[in-house]
Parts: C-alpha cells; structure tokens; sequence
DNA sequence: ACCTGAACACCGTTCAAGT
DNA sequence: ACCTGAACACCGTTCAAGT
C-alpha cells in the first residue's frame, strides 16, 4: 500500500522562507525543516536534492516577490524618474521587511545558482527604464544607482546607520543627488 | 613536565586568513585550522573561546589591513576630492584582493562583534575628510559615497557586472558623478 | 602548562526496510 | 510511492588523562 505523499513542494519552500526570515539561513537545517513540516529529515530528499536546494528555492521565492514588487510600480509613473524613485523605494521596503531574504538574493555563494540571478534582476529593470528613456550610457547608469540602492539597504539591515539621523531622510536625500547626477 | 606551547596565536589568525582567502569561511574548521596548525582540534581552545572567536580575529586583521591602506593615501592628495577619490580605489583594491576577507568585514553577522566595526570603519574615514573641509552635512554625503562604493564592490565581486564593458572604467566614471554630486 | 583521545550533541545524507 | 530508523561521515566542543 502505497504511503499518501504528506507534503507538498510550496510548502516546503514556504516553511524554509518562514525559517530564514525568523531565524536567518543558519537556522535552516534539514532537522528544523522537517520538523515544522511534520516529518522526518528524510523524507525531504523526495522532494528536494539537498540543503542548497531548499536554500535556491528560498532565495528564488524572494527574487519572485522583489520582482513582482518592482513590476507593480514600474508603470506607477508617467516619468522615468518617477519610476527609478519608485523603484528604489520598492528594493528599500523589501530590504527592512525581509532581511533574511534579501541577504541570501544578494548572497554571491548562492546567487550564482539562482535561475533568475538576484542581483541582475536587481539591475536589469532599472536598465530597462533608463534605455526606455533612450539615456545614453545606460548601462553604467544603471549600475551606479543600483549600486548605491544595494549598499544603502545592505548597510542600513547591517546596522551601520546606527548613529545619527532619519535614514528615512538620509536615503530620499541621496536618491535626490544620485538622480540628478544621472541627469535623467 | 610542562608541554611546551607549540603554537603561537598571531600564527592561528594567520593560518585562518590563509584559509578563508583560497576556501572560503565555511571551510574555515577547526579541524582544518588545526591541520595546517600540526595540532590537533582540542588543543586550539587553548587559545580561542570558539570558532566565532577565530572568525572574529580574521574579521579584525582583515579591518586592520584596510584601515591601514586607507591611512596610508589619506596623506597623498591635497585636495578633498583626491583623497576621497584614492580611498575609493583602494577599498576597491582590497575588495577584488581579497574577496573573502572583505565579505566577512561587510557581513552584519560577524561585523556586529569586530571590535573596530567593518562598516563603521569604511564610513568613519570618508566622514573624517568631509568634515575636515567643513563640507555640509557630512554625515550624509559620507553615506552616499560609501553606499555606493560598498555597493559597487560587493557587486563586482559578486560577478554582477558580467555583461558588458570595462569595470574599471565604469568604477571610475561613477565615482567622478558622485563626487560631483557631492559637491566637495 | 599544554596536548591529546575519547566522547557528546549536533549536522547532512544514504539506504535498506517498512507500509 | 512515500516514509522511516539506522547508519555514516562530518562538524564544534568538553574533559579527563597523559607528558
């Protein structure tokens, strides 16, 4: 008699993403997983080939919802400024809210093996509004402002802003200056 | 009969530096540690509390190194703009030279431990010079530009640039727009 | 005083055996 | 067809026993 299957793959990674957003990456153990799922270690490898596996499809979800965030404002505004400042906002918020997450997308140890790669999924609709726009040097204007965008986050999760200031005026400021020096 | 100490600690972090360079932290073990040590595991908790403690010591020689760096060309130029221009690069030099060490200073779960703190340690200089030219809100633009360098960097090392043109040149073309930006 | 072997609690992963 | 217990090779860490 064949056993019924008692978990299905989007909960697994939905469990994994609950793990990493309450606990952080290390914490996503195959013993954790199993056991908030119900079941023992493994039975997971049914489903899934290994720990790096459980890891991309998490960091392949938060990709999913970052980019669908960005889709979501992209025709917000009428102005290719608008939708830069939009934009930006959009990776800002996800940042705050998903720490976790958004650490392992810009992971480079995990991102080289994302389908749709974290960090040129963070680039490529900016470049896509700034050739829109026919800006010439797109390309490198892209990736300062993606720049900039990923270091601010990256810092403020990591606490680094701690001394001084609203980071939310911080970060509208700058934003301010790095559109102006693209000259958009 | 005592046992004669048969290790000595500058040469743990050394041994430990030289193993996140060529591997990475996550084979940074305390059994890899102690093999390249010629001891064995047990005997390092002699002279470290855990595995933290020695990534920790990796973390703070690699700060050191870099803080050191930076001294050395904060002295090159005259003006604001020269020497904030050379930190740059040689915080890009360090990134690209040492990949690994230069994720561990960056990274908010170790960094929160360094006695001297990565990512402080990257602003503080940048905020040092705009304070000395009595520059407006230096607190600020010392964020700017250190958001978008770190940003740059990680990217970079990342592989995130793989498309198309010359880094360096992209590097050093975003860096004159955002010290025009800044308008040290 | 320092070093070590043995041991413990954890991992990830495999596989034969159950239903 | 899926699940599980047992087992293996790895970790980090502790501690009593050696010199």
């Amino acid at each position: 008699m064949p056993a019924p299957q008692r978990v299905k793959h989007d909960e697994i990674v939905f469990a994994a993403r609950a793990i990493v957003e309450r606990d952080g990456v290390e914490q996503l153990t195959m013993r954790a997983l199993a056991d908030t799922l119900g079941v023992k270690p493994p039975s997971l490898y049914k489903r899934l080939r290994d720990r790096r596996d459980v890891i991309r499809l998490v960091a392949e979800d938060g990709v999913a919802q970052l980019t669908g965030a960005l889709d979501a404002v992209r025709s917000a505004s009428h102005d290719a400024q608008g939708r830069l400042r939009s934009m930006a906002r959009v990776v800002r918020a996800f940042g705050l809210e998903h720490p976790g997450t958004y650490a392992l997308i810009f992971d480079p140890r995990i991102s080289g093996e994302i389908e749709q790669e974290g960090l040129r999924s963070a680039v490529q609709p900016v470049l896509n509004v700034l050739q829109d726009e026919g800006f010439d040097d797109s390309l490198s204007g892209a990736r300062m402002l993606t720049a900039w965008l990923h270091g601010f986050v990256s810092m403020e999760v990591a606490g680094a802003f701690r001394l001084g200031g609203s980071t939310d005026a911080a970060f509208e400021d700058a934003l301010d200056r790095i559109l102006v020096a693209l000259d958009v």
